[in-house]
DNA sequence: TCGTTTTATGTTGTTTAGAGCATAAATAGC
DNA sequence: GCTATTTATGCTCTAAACAACATAAAACGA
């Protein structure tokens, strides 16, 4: 199911939850990525500064994919990831 | 329609594309988001550096949304945004 | 074609991401 | 509770983003 990320902080939210779902810890998932543990832990917590590279990297890791659409109306049920 | 970005050049396209459909030049989007007119040049041939807070800016600028969804396997309809 | 508008490129200075390492704080298991 | 694991914070250093301004290149319109 798709999950809007209106936020970095909600982005945040998004990637730790996928991480927890596969049975990941941060330093796990920042192997996998080619990161460090630190920056998933900011990443996470919704880091504004973080790069599209840094992003991509954690998304091809988790197997999840970048949707872009147009904001608009959406049915109600999209309440779903405010926090 | 939503349009996947696969990557930070196709994420330039889709900003690029839409950008176009508002009637906006590179200015007047960089103005409306904040930016630099040169910063959205390289955004939308692809930079892969771009910061979060610059591609929520345009998104916000262009009324856009972002998605996260599980990389499963799409209709061969999605193969539209290659390039 | 010429002149205008738009987009791409280049430079410098400042800020910040991210690496790498340490460690504190928090969480989980017993 | 205690211990081990996991996550968050703090440090220095290097590389790169971005602002700001200039200007070249490209695209557009009479």
């Amino acid at each position: 199911m798709p999950h809007i990320a209106r936020s970095p902080r909600q982005l945040g939210n998004i990637i730790q939850r996928t991480r927890k779902q596969r049975g990941l810890t941060q330093t796990d998932l920042a192997n996998l990525a080619g990161l460090r543990q630190e920056m998933i832990s900011k990443i996470e917590t919704g880091h504004e500064g973080t790069k599209l590279s840094s992003i991509y990297a954690l998304f091809a890791a988790l197997d999840l994919e970048l949707i872009i659409d147009i904001r608009s109306q959406r049915p109600a049920k999209d309440i779903e990831d405010i926090f």
